[in-house]
DNA sequence: ATGACGGTGTGGCACCGA
């Protein structure tokens, strides 16, 4: 079974190179962050003829969240119940595959510009919103996955520069500090479980020829639950739609779990 | 210190992302 998540900056754009991706690596999971679009626009014959179910939860020109699943989809929440927000960045399914009900969380955490913005402020109270969905969620559903672009590096490892960004958006200490919250409340960093190349990132800037130098971070991830831990057996990142011309500036992050 | 690249919406640019 093969889980992925993909932030794909605009589905409209991206759409050809989803359906390619899915082509050549049939998931049976994909969650995709920023589609940029209204659920009007939302893909769905296309991605049916893909063979995929799918819901989706966007808005106007920013956020928007989706899962495309091979298996049907059921309880669908969008956003975090107990958080009113305006911004369309979580939806939460239960995938009924042959190996039984699996709960998936997929989300597009707050970019959060800079610590001392009211961004950032905002970034700080949605995780904690964010941790206590979790915490409720893995209380009825103990075979759960958290995926997403968490714009959070969980540690100095998954940034091409930490003495220079220390400190700096997506550094900061408060930031990891709710990353290690949700892995507290039993959950697993599915990338780490395994040995991984050094300087493995899941996006790089658009400017300054970053991919080319590999200045990236590592931001998308996939957490899964304890009862899911023993059956992880593989975990990485796909650079190859990286190199596509007119990218995403993320590459997606695929998780193979044993049947 | 700033902008660089790319997407969107709307407009001749500004805003946002990370």
């Amino acid at each position: 079974m093969l889980l992925a998540t993909w932030n794909v900056n605009s589905l409209s754009v991206r759409l050809p190179q989803v359906l390619d991706w899915l082509a050549a690596n049939p998931v049976d999971v994909l969650g995709l962050q920023e589609l940029k679009l209204t659920d009007d626009k939302f893909p769905q014959l296309e991605i049916e003829s893909a063979g995929y179910h799918s819901a989706a939860f966007g808005q106007k020109t920013y956020n928007g969240v989706a899962l495309l699943s091979r298996h049907p989809m059921r309880d669908v929440v969008r956003n975090l119940p107990h958080f009113a927000d305006e911004q369309a960045r979580v939806i939460s399914a239960t995938l009924d595959t042959p190996q039984g009900p699996l709960r998936v969380i997929n989300a597009y955490f707050v970019n959060g510009q800079a610590p001392g913005t009211d961004k950032f402020a905002y970034k700080l109270r949605w995780l904690a919103a964010l941790s206590q969905w979790v915490r409720e969620q893995l209380q009825q559903h103990p075979r759960l996955v958290l995926m997403g672009d968490f714009n959070v590096t969980p540690d100095d490892r998954d940034t091409f520069d930490p003495v220079g960004l220390a400190g700096t958006i997506h550094h900061t200490p408060e930031e990891r500090a709710h990353f290690q919250e949700l892995l507290g409340l039993g959950l697993h960093d599915s990338f780490r479980l395994f040995e991984q190349p050094e300087k493995s990132f899941s996006w790089w800037d658009y400017r300054m020829l970053g991919f080319q130098k590999n200045r990236g971070m590592r931001i998308d991830h996939i957490l899964i639950s304890d009862a899911l831990k023993p059956l992880a057996s593989a975990c990485h990142i796909d650079r190859a739609p990286r190199k596509n011309k007119q990218p995403s500036d993320h590459a997606p992050v695929v998780l193979t779990l044993k049947d």
